[in-house]
DNA sequence: ACCCCAGACTTGAACGAGTCAAGTTAGAAG
DNA sequence: CTTCTAACTTGACTCGTTCAAGTCTGGGGT
């Protein structure tokens, strides 16, 4: 993921290439699971004048577009990550709020063909674990016995 | 799920039976998924007194003790719910935002033994299903295929 | 039945992520 | 080079949630 493939993909997209685009795109590929604040701050050591308006307008434009991905955990502000599109979720840490990447099981679809789906027309499935992470778990205790919910 | 379940409830948990709380139970049992502000306009029907912190204080004790649970959807305000520990996951209409439950499918526990946890020490699975609900979807497109994120 | 006090509540101010609106700038097509 | 509109800047504003200080009350102890 260089500059010239951020290119391409605004491109792709109809979307005009700009400074502010390309730094809150390095910003992102730099800080993984930032905040809109940390990405301003980051953009901005690059590109000192962008406006903390144009990084909520880049992120929003580029989360429809499907090129980065914002994710919301509970009790937490959005948070953006470029991995988009390849099977992946996210465990948060209950007491940190620190957001870690986890691969999905091979081959399993959690829950999906779900019973009863209310009717509902479903399209995505969102797994979120919870827990402690290294920093903040009391060490040793080591099993992940986790119940879902 | 009658006021004296509540009372019953509130005593093991420790935690002195007010009006105040007694009311707020009664407003998420009327209101499953409802969030503060509503839940403080329910609470006022019968309990005009009680305040808007009151509200918040009584939610966040109780969530605290399990008693009831917190669900905040990206993009959504935080929702109450009573059905705790009955292994359950939710669908959130992506157009109005309403959110219905779904049991979780039989005996599956969803990408549960991640196979990297990234050392975490996970305790809950949250699953989230997004799409649109009956009254929003386009009328007759049937199959509810969903992918994995 | 009364007293007492920590836990629970009221009041009112404050915070901060996110949005809205109006005017200006700058990609990129022709 | 010109033109047009998407994109950006500026600044005010909303609203869910939290903070702080003072008052009240449930329920255990006497």
């Amino acid at each position: 993921m260089d500059d010239s493939d951020f290119e391409g993909l605004l491109r792709s997209a109809d979307l005009r290439v700009t400074r502010p685009r390309l730094a809150v795109l390095r910003a992102v590929r730099r800080h993984p699971h930032a905040d809109t604040g940390s990405l301003l701050a980051a953009v901005r050591t690059e590109e000192p004048a962008v406006s903390h308006q144009a990084v909520y307008d880049v992120l929003g434009v580029l989360s429809e577009h499907g090129i980065v991905r914002r994710i919301q955990p509970a009790g937490s502000v959005a948070r953006y990550e470029l991995r988009v599109g390849d099977n992946h979720h996210h465990v948060v840490c209950r007491s940190c709020g620190t957001v870690a990447d986890v691969d999905c099981a091979v081959g399993h679809r959690p829950c999906l063909d779900a019973s009863d789906s209310r009717g509902f027309v479903i399209d995505e499935a969102e797994v979120t674990y919870w827990g402690l992470c290294p920093s903040c778990a009391p060490t040793a205790t080591s099993t992940s016995a986790a119940s879902t919910h």
